[in-house]
RNA sequence: GGCGAGGUAGCUCAGUUGGUUAGAGCACAGGAUUCAUAACCCUGAGGUCCCGGGUUCAAAUCCCGGUCUCGCUACCA
């Protein structure tokens, strides 16, 4: 395999709303900095780039609920962001963000560019637009009651309370959240980008050029993207927070947060280069740059389909991989910051990062886990009781415990330094060793340039592992009583120390890439420069010259206690418990708190009478019930209403067996208008309440009444 | 419902184009040892390879059907 002139490493742009978890972290900025590291040790060229993402709607919205601005909101949490970065030692060369002039002029420039050549398509559609603000609304700025789960406070784009992604036509009820009003519809033209145009190119280049280099979920998500029938996709939205659409008839309207986001990455490359004197064009323009992505899998479409054609249509290089990670899950439960089952990364840092808690080795310790369960093949599972076992069973027990145990011989019986080689003495367990080494050298090398990081630290381990072998077999503490007996002995002791001090250089090479304050702590032990973690130099067995003093032990860890253990458990249970009453006690209060509430979103605009009384609500029995095919979450109800029987449609299939709910007495708004689902007519709805879990409730009245008496 | 990815030891995962007795680490049990953070080292126990068919001399692996988990997608008045 060539080596490439030059690389472009990329990670996810974290969304600027709040903190991020540690299942970001393992599913795209470890393993990128991992590889980052590596090749950096390799001295290869390369630049690793991220940043926040700043724009969305997400972000206005959320801050119209604090009271505050986007600018607040974006200003509170990228320097969160990225000092937490800093801390768990994610080097990256930038850390850009979105909202930089610089990002504004590139992503510019980049529409420009492609509607100029005529690669984008206007359409002219009906949007929902609020009379009384003057303006349209994009999608988060539409709420309605959630067709999923009945979340009556659900967003134009997605429920938060089922994370169901919507679009603002399928909200029930939709009211505009500027002014509280109904929208009305609006024609407005928008910007698409033709992905039909491009299907060959996708078919070719990820179909056939990478079916077989690239993991298997991403080639398989993209193949059921291209076999669906790609469709133009708009990268406009009417918003007035984001980059401006730069050409004529674009007043009021900027770049669809996922056509600029991904241009993040060429902004920040291009600010790298000014901070740092270089030119940035060959790294996005040059077929021999080496570009990839490190994203979660949940990216998979926006980077391997929609950026690539971008890309392609720009005339920039396309990415050589894009190993995207599956999810970490936590404790048996999907990660959820709302719900409060999550291990913030500003929190991990707080607690175990403080220098009474172990300091930057605890850092290490995090990535050490986290590597060693990636998932990179399936979801995996990250357990308090897991991370406990992989720590002081593998990192304290195999690796540290033998730099610990050389350095402590090493000062009782070298007199702490590097002794000589006895070369009369060497024999074939000192030449195994030697080459035990350079053979997991090759291995390691071999794994990292694949992608295999989990599988690459395995075996760094396993070189440890070898050499607590290695001492075994040699027992220098035995040997240390023989001094008298045996002129021999003291010969055989210095070759045993120098091969284990060699093999600790080694490892301190080697677990760079991975733990890089272990390897730093290592290189303050033996007493040498950073220079020597340069990759070349392992598989070196000359690394400590003979003679040398080296430092007194210090141990590279901590172990974590049983108690810690129990507390982070309970912790986490004790959060998600406080998350939910305050699902539940911002539902009956609104207004008591202002803060983040969790996608529980204040009480509606106040409506006069009138408007109440347009809706005609009555009792309903339910007489029949059965599933729509081919639906998994509808069922066609028939409904008594006294005066007629009714057919109407409930996605409620997920919540309710049919046979459960005939003869039930339900509300019905009665003069709905009807809607077509699936082929069958819908003539009304049926109200459900929906606790803090998403359960839903049918409302009905305490007594059995007659069907079809009115509510009000 | 459609599509995609998974299901292998108690746990986390490997198993290359079908080919002896299905592997590794952790956890567990026994032994040995003391330089080392009760660490290390040696040995051992453990599996209906999700289920059912089929192809084959031979299937964890290939084909068909089913089932469970995750994701995307459709349905949501």
């Amino acid at each position: 395999m060539k080596t490439p002139k030059r690389y472009l490493i990329t990670a996810a742009l974290p969304y600027a709303n709040g903190l991020k978890h540690i299942g970001h972290l393992a599913g795209a900025y470890l393993p990128a900095d991992i590889y980052v590291r590596y090749l950096k040790a390799q001295k290869r060229d390369v630049v690793f780039v991220c940043g926040s993402d700043e724009h969305g709607t997400a972000i206005p919205i959320q801050a119209t609920k604090e009271g505050t601005t986007a600018q607040a909101i974006i200003d509170k949490y990228h320097p969160i962001i990225e000092q937490n970065f800093k801390d768990l030692g994610i080097a990256f060369d930038i850390y850009h963000r979105t909202s930089d002039p610089l990002h504004h002029e590139t992503a510019s420039e980049f529409f420009k560019d492609l509607e100029s050549r005529g690669d984008l398509e206007t359409k002219t559609t009906e949007q929902y637009f609020d009379a009384q603000a003057n303006t349209f609304l994009a999608d988060r700025y539409i709420k309605g009651t959630c067709p999923n789960c009945g979340h009556s406070e659900a967003y134009g784009d997605q429920c938060e309370k089922c994370g169901k992604s919507l679009s603002p036509e399928e909200l029930i009820n939709p009211v505009s959240t500027l002014s509280g009003n109904a929208p009305i519809k609006k024609e407005t033209t928008h910007w698409y980008l033709p992905l039909n145009r491009h299907e060959d190119f996708l078919r070719k280049w990820l179909l056939e050029e990478h079916a077989n280099d690239w993991r298997p979920a991403v080639i398989g998500q993209c193949k059921s993207w291209i076999e669906g029938g790609l469709q133009p996709r708009a990268v406009t939205r009417d918003l007035d927070w984001g980059v401006k659409v730069p050409v004529a008839g674009g007043d009021g309207k900027v770049l669809y947060v996922w056509f600029d986001a991904p241009i993040g990455y060429i902004s920040a490359t291009k600010q790298w280069a000014i901070n740092n004197d270089k030119d940035w064009k060959p790294y996005w323009n040059d077929p021999e740059t080496k570009l990839v992505h490190f994203i979660g899998k949940d990216n998979i479409v926006f980077h391997c389909i929609i950026f690539p054609v971008m890309l392609k249509l720009h005339g920039n290089i396309l990415p050589e991989n894009v190993p995207a990670n599956e999810f970490m899950n936590l404790e048996g439960d999907k990660m959820s910051t709302s719900r409060g089952w999550s291990i913030e990364m500003d929190d991990y840092i707080n607690k175990w990062i403080k220098k009474e808690n172990g300091g930057e080795a605890m850092a290490d310790c995090l990535r050490f886990y986290l590597n060693s369960i990636a998932p990179e093949s399936k979801d995996s599972e990250f357990t308090w009781k897991g991370f406990q076992d992989a720590v002081n069973g593998e990192l304290v027990s195999i690796f540290a415990n033998f730099v610990n145990r050389t350095w402590v011989l090493m000062h009782k019986l070298c007199n702490g330094k590097v002794p000589k080689i006895h070369i009369e003495h060497l024999d074939s367990e000192d030449n195994a060793l030697i080459l035990a080494v350079k053979e997991a050298k090759e291995k390691i090398t071999d794994l990292l340039e694949q992608y295999k990081f989990r599988d690459a630290q395995f075996e760094v381990i396993n070189l440890a592992r070898l050499g607590n072998q290695y001492m075994q077999k040699k027992e220098p503490w035995i040997l240390a009583k023989n001094l008298e007996t045996d002129p021999t002995a003291q010969a055989k002791i210095d070759n045993c120390m120098h091969g284990c001090l060699q093999l600790t250089a080694n490892l301190a090479i080697l677990i760079n890439p991975f733990l890089p304050f272990t390897a730093k702590k290592m290189c303050h032990l033996m007493k040498v420069v950073d220079r020597m973690l340069e990759w070349e130099n392992a598989g070196n067995f000359n690394l400590l010259k003979v003679g040398y003093t080296l430092r007194a032990p210090e141990l590279l860890f901590r172990k974590i206690e049983d108690e810690e253990i129990a507390a982070e458990l309970a912790a986490l249970k004790a959060n998600s418990e406080v998350k939910k009453t305050k699902m539940e006690t911002n539902n009956t209060n609104p207004a008591a708190e202002g803060e983040a509430a969790n996608g529980i979103a204040p009480l509606k605009p106040e409506i006069v009478f009138d408007d109440f009384g347009k809706i005609d609500l009555r009792v309903g029995t339910i007489i029949e019930a059965k599933k729509v095919e081919k639906a998994d979450k509808l069922l066609e109800l028939l409904v008594d209403l006294g005066f007629e029987q009714r057919t109407i449609l409930s996605g409620i299939a997920m919540h309710f067996k049919p046979e459960d709910i005939v003869g039930k007495q339900v509300t019905i708004v009665a003069n709905l208008a009807p809607r077509k689902m699936r082929g069958i007519e819908s003539k009304g709805m049926i109200l459900m309440a929906e606790d803090a879990n998403g359960k839903l409730y049918f409302v009905s009245p305490s007594e059995a009444i007659a069907s079809g008496s009115s509510i009000a």
